[in-house]
DNA sequence: GTCTATACGTGGATAGAC
DNA sequence: GTCTATCCACGTATAGAC
């Protein structure tokens, strides 16, 4: 049977799936494998530089990802509160209200850490500047902009391992609501 | 050489210190060993679950152990303010002001992450409920109370992550002088 | 209780055919 | 580009001596 043909997209979709669900170090090539639908052969021939470069290539993915859904229409004429309640929505959406992982976080505590420094750090700081940008907009001070944005990152990710350790979800749901009502609150 | 003799409490710090570092997927047996200085076979003697229970213990390890330094000194006749401060202290030492991982966050992103969810869940619930009584005896309303401190947790938490992954870790230092001074504010 | 030695599976990674 | 087959190291775990 010849191999349904996926796109690379497609492919680093299901990576990112796999390595959110099982986090970079218990994400194995069997299940990386399973998940992609493609062998072990056939990964290594995408990703030379094995595991290490799947998950490379799968954050340059998400930060494309982010960069056409989640910062591209903070950049609209809209008024900041407006733009604001649509970011929450497509995190709230992103994270499966609280059930699934961050890719990032699963990336910074992996043991491969420094082979990901660079582009998680500029991620987490490209999610920061625009969420400022939003602040600032709204008219806060600088400083408070800054501080507000770094907090709803803070909070988000916060959230999720709450999340993940009470099994209790209406944790994140409490910290979008509040987000959504005291983030750009003079 | 005879070797040197390790109470179970050392050799469970020492534990909770390679969990922190590698992560429970990321920490083989072999690391285990060498950073207890005992053989594996000792490691099966005391822990004949394997890598799970030494987690397990770990994580029991450290409940009594923030049952002291943490939560005891919490039910003292102190104003609320002070013991709060008292609650940031500790923690920001406990976490080297950002730079070291979380035992509660490392077992939450397991592949074994079932065995340790009820302790988990457990911890997580006695440390908010025990800021939630700090925020009623400062004043606030029920409600507030229990939001303010699932509050506390998560950015505490969500400080970690975002340390981790920007490297800087002047985010954690900026919430936690953050929560010192709004946590309890009416 | 600790060690040395070892079993055995699975991990990541490769060779080479198709 | 994908597969089957395979490699070797390391993972967890155990046996048995001291």
């Amino acid at each position: 049977m010849p191999a349904p043909i996926l796109t690379k997209e497609e492919v680093l979709g299901r990576l990112m799936t796999a390595f959110r669900e099982k986090g970079f170090d218990g994400a194995s090539l069997a299940e990386l494998s399973a998940a992609t639908g493609l062998g072990k052969s056939s990964l290594y021939h995408h990703f030379p530089g094995g595991k290490v470069e799947m998950a490379q290539q799968t954050l340059e993915y998400l930060e494309a990802a982010l960069e056409q859904s989640l910062f591209e229409p903070m950049r609209t004429g809209e008024p900041p509160e407006k733009k604001l309640s649509t970011m929450l929505d497509t995190l709230s959406a992103f994270y499966g209200e609280g059930r699934k992982a961050c890719l990032l976080e699963r990336l910074c505590a992996s043991v491969d850490q420094r082979a990901f420094r660079r582009p998680l750090a500029r991620l987490f700081e490209r999610w920061i500047d625009v969420v400022e940008q939003l602040a600032l907009d709204a008219g806060l001070p600088p400083a408070t902009a800054r501080a507000r944005a770094e907090d709803l990152v803070v909070r988000i990710q916060g959230a999720l391992v709450v999340c993940a350790g009470t099994g209790d979800m209406r944790v994140f749901s409490r910290t979008i609501v509040e987000l959504r009502s005291s983030l750009l609150a003079s």
